[in-house]
DNA sequence: CATAGGGCCTGTAGCTGCTACAGGGTCAAG
DNA sequence: CTTGACCCTGTAGCAGCTACAGGCCCTATG
């Protein structure tokens, strides 16, 4: 009883290497659309879904979230995209992943300095634990002021 | 009817630049102690109050979850620690941050190329589309095989 | 003395992007 | 006919907060 080319919700898991629960978690959130169902009530899928699906997995390894991603879909199936709107989402999103490059390259720096303080003496006095309770931000500029110093929130989430 | 020293939940935020909200959030995961209470059952901090909330502020920014803060924590108040064990933590620390800076540096490369591909022109026919549309993972390495790609979540996420 | 405003209280729901159940139905093989 | 693999829905959980709702308290002003 199964179509051409119908896959089941497996199938698809296994062909796109996305989690069952996922991909319905993006039908849930509108990223995928509603398959067909079989008399029973099964998911049925065919190639389109699979490509869509593929598409939204490969956005996603990249860093873009499920908003972006929407963003993306929405110009890809009015076929009204131009390249150059790609091409400037894709640079917003460059430059936000650089913006955390540099972020995190700061945090890297004040670690280190942290742990090069620290003799590893038994005494319970220690750089690190004193630079911690240090109530002021970190210094991360030796000379100039700076943007407040980014919280990790900020660093490491998306959004 | 304040008792010296005391801290409304509000002068802490001010002093700590620690959200009320969060504050109380940090009592109830335990990360930040109860404090007394006034008679109307107003919350009294006093200065180890702050000190520890800008402790853990500042390990915070510095992107330590709230789990390793514990730990951090719990050597402070044995007052057991070791350096060599704060060293640890942060040196763990920084490595995470170091593989986070990698993984980041190899999405910019890839975002980068796929930017450059991209012509402008107003043919639905794009570049960063059509490579988003590959099933296979990114290209990340030209020659030699490499761990699986990051996912987004796990370079911007912690744990 | 009444009232307006600010602050504080608890408890719950929301955010992202999933993942992991619980408790059931379906289907093909042995 | 039973077993086991699959599928279904719905809900709760993860981190680390933030944002209410609905209420109490406290001080100052008219």
């Amino acid at each position: 009883m199964k179509q051409k080319n119908g896959l089941s919700i497996g199938e698809l898991s296994k062909q796109s290497g996305v989690n069952i629960e996922t991909i319905r978690y993006y039908e849930k959130i509108r990223v995928m659309p509603a398959p067909d169902r079989s008399a029973s009530g099964y998911r049925v899928y065919d190639a389109d879904h699979l490509k869509r699906l593929s598409f939204v997995r490969r956005s996603r390894q990249l860093g873009f979230s499920l908003d972006e991603i929407r963003g993306l879909l929405r110009l890809v199936d009015g076929h009204a995209y131009t390249c150059a709107q790609v091409r400037e989402l894709t640079l917003d999103h460059l430059a936000e992943i650089q913006r955390k490059i540099a972020d995190l390259k700061r945090l890297e720096r004040v670690m280190a300095e942290m742990a090069a303080q620290c003799s590893g003496d038994r005494v319970p006095e220690c750089a690190v634990i004193d630079a911690l309770f240090d109530t002021r931000p970190p210094a991360v500029e030796p000379s100039g002021r700076q943007p407040p110093m980014p919280t990790a929130t900020s660093v490491m989430r998306r959004r």
